[in-house]
DNA sequence: TTTTAAAAAGAAACAGTGTTTCAATAAGAA
DNA sequence: TTCTTATTGAAACACTGTTTCTTTTTAAAA
């Protein structure tokens, strides 16, 4: 029995569907709103995110989705940056390692099962899946902080004088480019198997490895 | 005077507006209308190619387009496989060189010039411009004739033995999708600056090239 | 508590998309 | 010339993102 606090009893993610919560709890209702999409988007793909199925889903008129987002675009941002908190989540998730070469393929693997776990939210993110949507400063800076961890590592390594280039952001820039280049080459159908499209990935991070990395073990 | 062969005085390029053409020469008319498609592309991007406005360039009904091509999709692959030939001619453009490497750096930098001067077709082709078009057998095809140049220099190295892997479709496919990552994660805006853009390009290439041949030289 | 002004609801409409229908029309073969 | 087949060309259908507008509700002021 937890309802201590200021709100009245109602959790966000059981009772509260749009006609019950109302304006007094706006910022319930657009999280609501946000999971409403995202469950579509994972069930059916980002093309099958409409403002109006997403209503019908929320019982509710259009009108309420766009004074809380103002378009269709202010939606897709949301999903956007959900997006980067999964993959966030899913480096975190990676135990940290002594070896940093090894930590690295982890990490890379990481990227690649994000990809195929969360393909719409990949589209959504690098590929283009909503036509309107192009990152802004807060976007980029949402990726930024999921690629954190991938940028400390190359960072330490640098440190450590493992790694000869000085630019860590230029370093997780080439490496990250190029393992999107094979995800987004695969998901886009220019590499029709996935088992030739994973081998091209992991050969790709060993290069990249290997390229970045002193030539000694 | 060269009207000799079997057509009626008619120019495609010139006199050829859709009525006058009619279903005599539908294949004129066909043709009319990819040309009138591209143009529109090119002038405001992929998204204004519509059945409408293209119809409306063509002053004719957008039925007839539905008759030629079946569908959007069928318009999408035409052009889809005229930005391959645009892509083969640039590539044929370069002049062969006898320093392979010089010769790949040149390559990749016709390729990232096919993605600056010809934006529109790039995303068509690699972007998912038209969401609507996933590419099939025939369009991979074009998209290999389009790459068999390189292809081709790829095998020469490995038969030379300047390169130590064996399979050349690994490479260009490795190499390919590298540099894929970094133009289309430019163009999809997550990274703002374009010299920032090509300094990592020319840097990929660099490293690509540094990776898959012998150490010497 | 009553009045008043602002804000949100909710349906309906607008402008656009890809696509299909269907009467009127034209074309090529019999 | 007649007949059958295919094309025309406008209109409609089902969908999209977005906006308008009247009714209703809400929160603050008197």
């Amino acid at each position: 029995m937890n309802n201590s606090s200021k709100m009245p009893s109602i959790d966000a993610h059981t009772v509260t569907t749009y006609p019950k919560a109302k304006l007094q709890h706006a910022e319930i209702v657009r999280l609501n709103i946000i999971e409403a999409a995202a469950a579509i988007m994972q069930e059916f793909g980002p093309e099958a995110v409409t403002i109006r199925r997403v209503a019908q889903k929320m019982e509710c008129p259009t009108k309420v989705i766009y004074n809380l987002f103002g378009s269709k675009e202010g939606l897709a941002k949301e999903l956007f940056l959900e997006g980067c908190k999964l993959l966030a989540a899913s480096f975190q998730e990676v135990p940290e390692q002594v070896d940093i070469k090894q930590y690295l393929h982890e990490l890379g693997q990481a990227y690649w099962d994000f990809s195929q776990n969360y393909t719409s939210y990949y589209m959504v993110m690098f590929g283009g899946a909503f036509s309107e949507f192009k990152p802004e400063e807060e976007s980029l800076l949402a990726i930024g902080t999921a690629l954190q961890q991938v940028i400390t590592i190359i960072t330490k390594a640098i440190e450590q004088g493992i790694i000869t280039e000085k630019d860590p952001i230029l370093v997780v820039n080439l490496v990250w480019a190029s393992l999107h280049g094979i995800i987004h080459l695969y998901l886009g159908g220019h590499i029709i198997n996935k088992e030739t499209a994973k081998a091209l990935y992991d050969r790709s991070v060993s290069n990249l490895i290997h390229t970045f990395f002193r030539s000694d073990n």
